[in-house]
RNA sequence: GGAGAGAUGGCCGAGUGGUCGAAGGCGCUCCCCUGCUAAGGGAGUAUGGGAUCAAAAGUUCCAUCGAGGGUUCGAAUCCCUCUCUCUCCGCCA
């Protein structure tokens, strides 16, 4: 949520923000809103104030043994006006409150200016694309004979979007997670944690999620609550309502989550395979830092993401996302894609954001600035590191050999028993 | 699932219808005293919003005692619903 007393302010300058990511911000109901509301609230607050003394004089003519009876007729008389007034502003509040939930984020003014993906700029890259001699197979085509990866048990299971996977290949897997979790809890200084996979409505309003993306999620009807579709959610959620000292921060927490998402609105697109799945595993970073060093923040955890892909020897580059590319909540976006030989591109395996205090605003959570001794809100940030069912995808298909073999990254083969190479057998 | 108790400021905790945004304590900040240490004395210390103002400061008003409704001239205090916490019983990975 953006901040109402910097909309009032800069009114052009918020739109002409927001305008480059393709969102056309209002202004002209805005303005009218805000005028009824500066006219309600006044007319409200008179009238309370004159509610609070006059009964408070009634109390103390009370106290004194006076008649009291015409008192508290007037005050009744003036509390059905009240009741009226506080109504209208209760309709107003609702009004303008539905307004701001459904504005996105400014963009950080070194977000490069476009409408699509394909504006989006690329930042580097790393590794090389392996030449086969050979045409690769794709990782449906690798595993699905030896029902290592079996889409058909687990449609009738669940339908579609959803796999079983079985034996080396479901090991490699796990073996992912653990090698994620080690590496950014060891190397990269973050906690690991873990929390629940179905969150309520406040937390969902708190990240961004709601209200405008309920169609994304899978909704529990009967208590209010969603699964996650990212451990973003539960984990950033955590620092909701509370005041963080400033020796408490930075925040780094690490989280292995499956992942929920209905997809709604993609049936054409990645159908086949494990790239877009009801049900997926990652591994997420969450940073909940100083304003001041959020940038700088976003460099780091960028790069706690890519050297998973490093020791893991897959080939990636980075883009930073262009403003109409951006998500809702995002200020500054870096994805990292990773080469996949089958589809001859670099697809998208993680997204690292800064959400300066989009998200904390929304969340109300505060940290006390030891310099000005006032609360003021923290910036979150999160990254995937990464996303595992698409790194698997990636070591299947770049690690492959002519025989349809995967060879297993030597960062993993501690993980995997020692393991080097996973047959498939038919 | 059943029965009971509870939820108050950064923390602990008092407050059962009127001047209570809320005693007291802890913590924190500033000052004084003590040559250090230990200790002592004084002052201050919630959040959000509105109006005024070019802006800030200041002034002033409103809201907030788990959440939402209700009763009342007036609610932290009474009533209802919900959420959460604790204790006991049952069930259970």
């Amino acid at each position: 949520m953006l901040d109402i007393k910097r909309i009032r302010k800069d009114l052009m300058v918020i739109a002409e923000g927001l305008a480059k990511r393709e969102f056309k911000f209002d202004t002209e109901l805005f303005q009218q809103l805000e005028e009824e509301r500066k006219v309600l609230q006044v007319k409200l607050e008179e009238l309370q104030n004159e509610r609070n003394l006059k009964s408070k004089a009634i109390g103390i003519a009370k106290s004194k043994g006076e008649d009291v009876t015409t008192a508290m007729k007037v005050v009744n008389q003036l509390n059905e006006e009240l009741k009226l007034t506080e109504q209208a502003f209760e309709v107003l509040q609702k009004k303008i409150n539905d307004f701001l939930y459904s504005v996105p984020n400014i963009p950080h003014e070194f977000v490069p200016v476009g409408k699509s993906e394909k504006d989006n700029l690329e930042i580097r890259r790393w590794g090389k694309p392996k030449e086969f001699g050979f045409q690769p197979k794709d990782h449906v085509d690798l595993a699905e004979p030896s029902a290592s990866l079996d889409f058909n048990t687990a449609a009738k299971l669940s339908g579609a979007r959803f796999v079983v996977m079985r034996g080396e290949l479901a090991r490699l897997h796990r073996a992912l997670i653990q090698f994620m979790l080690d590496l950014h809890t060891q190397e990269h200084g973050y906690q690991e944690i873990y929390v629940p996979y179905l969150v309520n409505e406040a937390s969902l309003y708190g990240t961004g999620q709601l209200p405008k993306f309920a169609e994304d999620l899978f909704q529990v009807s009967h208590n209010k609550l969603a699964l996650i579709s990212t451990a973003e959610i539960p984990v950033t959620n955590t620092v909701r309502d509370e005041i963080l000292e400033a020796k408490q921060l930075p925040l780094k927490y690490v989280c292995h989550t499956p992942c929920f998402r209905s997809e709604a609105g993609s049936y054409g697109k990645d159908t086949r395979g494990m790239i877009r799945q009801h049900q997926f595993e990652k591994v997420e970073l969450v940073q909940i830092v100083e304003p001041a060093h959020s940038y700088q923040v976003l460099e780091e955890l960028t790069s706690h993401a890519e050297k998973v892909l490093q020791l893991l020897e897959l080939p990636y580059r980075v883009v930073a996302l262009c403003t109409g590319d951006l998500g809702f909540s995002a200020a500054k976006t870096y994805d990292l894609e990773v080469w996949l030989p089958s589809q001859n591109c670099y697809r998208e395996i993680s997204s690292c954001s800064n959400f300066e205090d989009f998200q904390a605003r929304r969340m109300q959570a505060r940290w006390r600035n030891q310099a000005t001794k006032k609360l003021e809100l923290v910036h979150t940030l999160n990254g995937s590191g990464l996303a595992v069912g698409r790194t698997l995808v990636a070591i299947m298909e770049n690690n492959q050999t002519k025989e349809g073999s995967i060879v297993v990254p030597r960062a993993l083969q501690a993980y995997m028993n020692g393991l080097e190479l996973i047959k498939f057998s038919k």
